[in-house]
RNA sequence: GGCGGUGUAGCUCAGCGGUAGAGCACGCGGCUCAUAACCGCGGAGUCCCCGGUUCGAAUCCGGGCACCGCUACCA
């Protein structure tokens, strides 16, 4: 006989470079709720997060401090150790990759690895740009004008050997798996990307580095003179968290990653990082011959003025003031309520407080509220033991939502859930409102009746709240006299979800009871604003905003719709912003890596630069030496093919598509001003 | 440039061939057991544009436009 199903849910493991932000809060808060919803389900539900601890970011951040890399993160990830308790995250596990068990974790899927398809990891030579002052690699796409985007340092190419995973010979493989399985990657828009990204093509993948050059990583198997590299150090966590690659035998790894036919694994990432989570590491588990995950599903983002939250822009949104603001119930009601997984969504600290108001003050707040106090004045406090009476509409609403929670859950849809649950509420508020429990006189029988009713659908809503709001949860089942907390019932194969009536007749119900108080907006967002000199969170989490900026693009959102812009018209200080100039060509040749490119060298009268334009299939390179093209002389320089483009030249497209330069009237000597 | 998605009420979105919907916000009425709560009623939408298929299209097809995502030998 099968046991209970097992439900094991992940989130990534995070960076300890940065602070916890909205981000990972929202990441981890989903997942916190989808595991207490199993677990309230009677699922075995094992529950995952963790940080990511090693690379060059962090090496170079110690050695900033005059710390070691590893004391360095330490003293992060109490950080994260701290708030999850804080936002009440259930999690069964914590894992660093630090520790003992993770380093053993990843040699045992190598050496797995190397058994089951010898040739998947092989020696060969990476090439890329390595920035001497920052000490890091640098990909492709990153490195800007030969610089690196970091500092501005110069960077330089560099070529050594690597150790590479295969993954090129996991394309096709991967497509079956999209294909079969068309839940292993959600939601569906998402798994058409990852598909199409797969269906171009793959890359083998750099999964070592020199030693000589990051020092900071897990020895590479067999090849001390390497480091592993990220993702694939990364990643192994889901599995080592479980003990996999444990001389003793790793009984977690065996009940919860898939080997039983009723296991599910759930990977909850950010969308920034499916494509690792959907791409890479089922390509790993297939070559150790290991069973996948079933799902990795890549959520959205909070933006913030319609834009990502950034650093680097100031608008980060950190949980602490938060949680301050409107406590962990209220926060984690509002994340997981206000927008779709998968959607992205904007927040604002408006956006909390209205949707606090609406679905936690006036409706499920009020509403146990005002049944305490019904059951307080009409039947001293206990809870009548009397048989409940359903009407038609109540008895049509209560099975109604209740199936919705639960597909909802089911289906990685916590907002369709909790959307179920204030539906709850009003069914109760109109049911209270047609058989008016208050009006007592001569019709005492029937007010009790309505009172055990109501009461025992309360009991039915406290729990379902768990998931979402814990603490609330816990408040409410007390104040029905219930006992301590809802998850004091749970246990592995006990489906609460469907416990059809609770035994609330002979409680005594405790009140008054107010858990979440009305806002006021002008007080509560009046002080946030006075607090931090007007930058919204930021400043209060010790990142000042940019008020300028901020201010700006917020006027920008708001008015686009009426002005100019919206017909795509621009004033004339936007068009000066482009910096255009004549230029001689000195210099043009074919690109040596690209057939429909060419590389110029241009004179901008006062400089030398070079272009790459792609206008190979209609000039040739000796036409055009010597002539006075027109080019954009401020434009952000780019890599194209490997060749850096400083400039764009302009050109007029023909019917048929092909380029015609454009080139001024007369002879105007290079780095003349176009307007 | 290629692929995918989105465009519906002030806002967030559902509907996906049969007389335009929900929540929030707003207005009016009611009630007073409850947290200015709750209940009822209401306003407003060429369902992005043009064309087609159909007895009938927000819904299907073709062509545009705009925005978003992924991707590229776009700059």
């Amino acid at each position: 006989m099968a046991g209970p199903r097992t439900f094991y849910v992940t989130t990534p493991i995070y960076y300890v470079n940065d602070l916890p932000h909205i981000g990972h809060t929202y990441t981890t808060v989903v997942a916190d709720a989808l595991a207490r919803f199993h677990r309230l389900a009677g699922d075995d539900v094992y529950f995952l997060t963790g940080t990511d601890e090693h690379g060059q970011k962090i090496e170079r951040a110690a050695k900033a401090r005059g710390i070691s890399p590893k004391e360095l993160a330490d003293e992060v990830v109490e950080n994260y150790r701290k708030l999850w308790p804080a936002l009440a995250i259930s999690n069964d596990d914590f894992i660093r990759t630090t520790e003992e068990r993770h380093r053993r974790g990843v040699e045992a899927l190598f050496a797995r690895i190397r058994e089951r398809t010898p040739d998947a990891i092989y020696k060969g030579k990476y090439v890329g740009w390595y920035c001497t002052g920052c000490e890091s690699f640098y990909p492709e796409n990153q490195v800007v004008d030969g610089k690196c985007p970091e500092q501005g340092h110069p960077v330089e190419r560099v070529e050594e050997e690597s150790w590479f995973f295969r993954l090129s010979a996991f394309a096709d493989r991967l497509l079956e798996l999209y294909d079969s399985h068309p839940e292993f990657v959600l939601p569906e828009t998402r798994r058409n990307e990852v598909r199409s990204f797969v269906a171009g093509g793959l890359r083998d993948l750099s999964i070592s580095r020199s030693r000589s050059k990051v020092s900071w990583g897990l020895p590479f198997p067999g090849d001390p003179d390497h480091v592993v590299y990220v993702w694939f150090d990364a990643l192994t966590n889901y599995v080592s968290a479980l003990g996999f690659g444990d001389p003793e035998g790793a009984p977690l790894y065996e009940k919860y990653w898939r080997e039983a036919p009723d296991a599910t694994v759930l990977h909850l990432v950010g969308k920034d990082i499916l494509r690792f989570h959907a791409v890479y590491w089922p390509a790993f588990l297939m070559a150790a011959g290991l069973p996948l995950p079933t799902t990795i599903f890549g959520h959205g983002w909070w933006l913030r003025d319609e834009s990502k939250m950034s650093k680097t822009r100031g608008n980060v949104a950190r949980p602490g003031p938060l949680l301050e603001d409107f406590g962990a119930d209220a926060l984690r009601w509002f994340l997981l309520r206000e927008i779709p997984l998968g959607h992205d969504g904007n927040y604002s600290d408006e956006a909390v407080l209205d949707r606090t108001n609406s679905d936690l003050a006036n409706n499920i707040g009020n509403l146990f509220s005002r049944v305490v106090a019904l059951v307080a004045k009409g039947e001293k406090g206990t809870v009548p033991a009397v048989e409940p009476l359903y009407d038609d509409e109540l008895g049509e609403a209560t099975r109604e939502v209740r199936e919705r929670y639960r597909a909802g859950f089911e289906s990685c849809d916590p907002a369709a859930a909790l959307r179920a649950l204030t539906d709850h509420a009003d069914a109760l508020n109109r049911y209270l409102v047609r058989q008016e429990p208050w009006r007592r006189k001569g019709r005492e029988e029937h007010c009790s009746r309505v009172l055990r009713t109501v009461v025992g659908e309360l009991a039915h809503l406290a729990l379902r709240l768990h998931p979402a709001m814990p603490g609330a949860a816990a408040t409410f089942w007390q104040a029905l006299g219930l006992g301590e907390d809802p998850a004091t019932e749970i246990a592995a194969g006990k489906d609460l979800l469907a416990v059809d009536d609770w035994a609330v007749g002979g409680n005594s119900v405790q009140g008054p009871l107010k858990v979440f108080p009305r806002l006021d907006k002008k007080k509560v967002l009046g002080e946030a604003i006075a607090a931090d000199g007007g930058g919204g969170r930021d400043a209060a989490a010790g990142r000042p905003a940019k008020p300028g900026k901020e201010a700006g693009a917020k006027k920008k959102a708001d008015a686009a719709p009426d002005e100019d812009e919206g017909a795509g018209i621009i004033t004339i200080d936007e068009f000066f912003r482009v910096k255009l100039r004549t230029a001689k060509v000195l210099k043009a040749e074919p690109h040596p890596n690209a057939d429909k490119l060419l590389r110029l060298e241009i004179d901008l009268g006062d400089e030398k630069r070079q272009l790459v334009a792609g206008i190979a299939k209609a000039y040739r390179p000796e036409d055009l030496v010597g002539r006075t093209i027109v080019v954009v002389a401020n434009l952000k320089p780019a890599k194209l093919r490997g060749l850096v483009s400083e400039g764009m030249l302009l050109a007029a497209t023909g019917p048929d598509g092909v380029p015609h330069l454009l080139m001024p009237d007369g002879d105007v000597p290079p780095g003349s001003p176009v307007s």
